[in-house]
RNA sequence: CGGGGCGUAGCGCAGUUUGGUAGCGCGCACGGUUCGGGACCGUGAGGUCGGAGGUUCGAAUCCUCUCGCCCCGACCA
């Protein structure tokens, strides 16, 4: 491609909306438009790079046996009803009414539609295992959409569903699944970890998430230096060695605590021996309806969905100010769980904590020497949030905090979908029976701003070989005509050899080239200069390093292929 | 949905307090000088001041309503 030619509407300064750094050069390098709040054009260097993304997600779901379809995205709405999420989704749902009155939506995921479209046409256990995915435009109207591509209402995603005989089939496919992610995102070059994560709603009970390690990812996660555990710290645990049980003989005493309510007030205000971890923190939650108490150590936070799975409650909330005076009459700072009348949940490490000190549920008073098991009970739990430096669960490692940005997930949904749908196919008993289902996404134009997340400097994109928009770019300096000549040729070689190149033949100064083409993030510029011509050079420079080499102009081509092969992970 | 901020030329902004008929930089077009990391000079095109209503002789500016966008939080199959 011709630079001169293409429609390459760069910026050079950032457009206010934008914040994150995909959105901030996506934006800048002409790669995106922006049309409405979650909603964005694909410029052709956008869509190029889409295209790249699609083709390796193709190749590694055909070889792994999926078949590729292609569902509507406009649904009735009855599909939906049937399984009761019309209602669960929610303002999620773009809703929409046809001319005769039907009421439709856009599809936000197609559990559903490829469900139906199962329990049509396939009847029998020797059509199973079948595996049926889809690239295609998702609907969701986000309370909130924000960071460009990464959180968008209309955004591309692949989804792929598999349909087993039974558990054990399904984990089959599960596993076909997994491996075929690890290669798609080896190949995009990205630096991802599958952790364990909170499966959510979905009825689902195994899953796994394919998370792309970034600095300004909306997930936290933690992962062992040296084994592979990884998980979201929604259900992260560290490693726990219980100590030795010591009885304390101490009697419970009253501190007065005249304005001091937080942990650390506390701790300052008694001054001596006293530290956070001799503090017990006590946090109320209502957790569906319910006022409850979970209590940590003082130098620990509380994983509030930790706490929600251990009660077994679907929602959880903190509590609000009044609720907190109603439940311990006393104000925000001061509860504990002595006398604590309500649901408790303790984290085991806080049960170790001997001679504590704990809010009295009265304003301006803890206790003293308060001791779990004596002096209150509770339900032992891990509840508190996981950090670095914690212990790995799994070995003696430690664990390290990332932040992350969900690029897959793949899903066990069982029979959740197949049943309440009615989909059942006759087994080798003649038994009829409901598909074992599970379900695979890759948000693939999120994957794009999450490769820019991941792949930048201060100048601009650094794609990885394998989905840049072009893989080369070549830069002529100059009118002189042998520079054009030579660029030109090299060109034209390059093409010849079914390299993606781009020709920057504008009539701009070197400056502009330069940084034009860091912005776009190309891989590799041959730049072809006067100065080097004469001496049969051209200089040959990858995005990512700081210096070009001079290289011969007549084993440019050559060296260039090499480059690309050697960047490409197969 | 709660809190905060912003809508003026393609992009970034000033002008709003104190009403007087819209400006700067970049980009764009044309001419010239330049040419290895976002050159310089000159000329020029380009704006329903987010929208509606109101106050006024007169509204980007004041009042009312409304729409949109961004950030934090809630939410996020």
């Amino acid at each position: 491609m011709r630079y001169s030619k293409a429609l390459i509407p760069s910026l050079r300064e950032v457009p206010k909306e934008a914040v994150n750094p995909s959105h901030v050069l996506l934006l800048r390098a002409g790669y995106i438009r922006m049309v409405g709040a979650g909603i964005y054009e694909m410029l052709p260097l956008g869509k190029r790079v889409l295209e790249k993304l699609s083709r390796i997600v193709r190749e590694e779901m055909d070889a792994a046996g999926a078949q590729e379809v292609l569902l509507p995205a406009l649904l009735p709405s009855d599909y939906f009803r049937e399984t009761g999420r019309y209602d669960t989704f929610g303002d999620t749902l773009f809703r929409l009414t046809d001319r005769k009155g039907q009421e439709c939506h856009l599809g936000p995921t197609h559990e559903e539609i490829i469900t139906d479209l199962v329990r049509r046409d396939v009847k029998s256990y020797k059509q199973l295992p079948l595996n049926l995915y889809q690239i295609q435009s998702k609907f969701r109207d986000e309370p909130r959409p924000r960071a460009g591509l990464l959180r968008c209402r209309e955004f591309i995603m692949k989804d792929a569903y598999s349909f087993d005989v039974d558990e054990a089939a399904a984990v089959t496919s599960y596993e076909t699944m997994r491996e075929a992610y690890h290669r798609i995102f080896r190949r995009l070059g990205l630096d991802y970890r599958v952790v364990q994560a909170d499966s959510g709603a979905m009825g689902g009970s195994t899953s796994a998430e394919f998370q792309v390690l970034t600095q300004t990812g909306e997930d936290r996660l933690v992962a062992c230096d040296r084994c592979d555990y990884a998980a979201n710290v929604e259900v992260a645990e560290a490693r726990f060695v219980p100590a030795e049980r010591v009885e304390s003989t101490n009697a419970i005493t009253k501190i007065a605590t005249p304005g001091k309510g937080g942990i650390d007030d506390v701790v300052a205000f008694l001054g001596g021996d006293v530290t956070a971890k001799r503090m017990l923190k006590s946090l109320l939650f209502v957790a569906d309806g319910e006022v409850v108490m979970a209590v940590v150590r003082g130098d620990r936070e509380v994983n509030e969905i930790g706490v929600a799975r251990a009660l077994g409650a679907a929602d959880i909330r903190l509590a609000t100010e009044q609720e907190v005076r109603e439940a311990t009459s006393a104000a925000v700072g001061f509860a504990g769980p002595v006398g604590f009348k309500g649901r408790i949940v303790i984290d085991r490490e806080a049960t170790q904590v001997v001679d504590a000190i704990t809010g009295a549920n009265e304003t301006d008073a803890h206790l003293g020497n308060v001791n779990f098991g004596r002096d209150f009970q509770a339900e032992v739990a891990a509840i508190r949030l996981v950090e670095a430096g914690d212990g790995c669960p799994r070995c003696e490692g430690t664990l390290e905090s990332y932040r992350g940005i969900e690029g897959g997930h793949i899903f066990i949904l069982g029979t959740h979908y197949s049943e309440k749908m009615h989909a059942t196919f006759l087994d080798a008993d003649g038994k009829a029976k409901p598909f074992v289902m599970g379900c695979y996404g890759i948000g693939v134009s999120r994957l794009m701003a999450t490769a820019v997340e991941q792949h930048h400097d201060e100048n601009g994109i650094r794609w990885p070989m394998s989905i840049a928009p072009y893989q080369v770019i070549v830069t002529p300096l100059g009118k002189d005509a042998a520079v054009q000549e030579a660029a030109e040729g090299i060109y034209g070689e390059l093409r010849a050899a079914g390299i993606d190149v781009l020709l920057d033949d504008r009539d701009e100064r070197p400056g502009v080239k330069f940084k034009d083409a860091d912005l776009l993030g190309i891989p590799l510029r041959i730049t072809v200069g006067g100065r080097g011509l004469e001496r049969g050079v051209v200089e040959l420079k990858a995005r990512t390093e700081a210096q070009a080499r001079e290289v011969e102009k007549g084993s440019v081509v050559a060296e260039t292929k090499a480059s690309i092969e050697a960047a490409l992970v197969r």
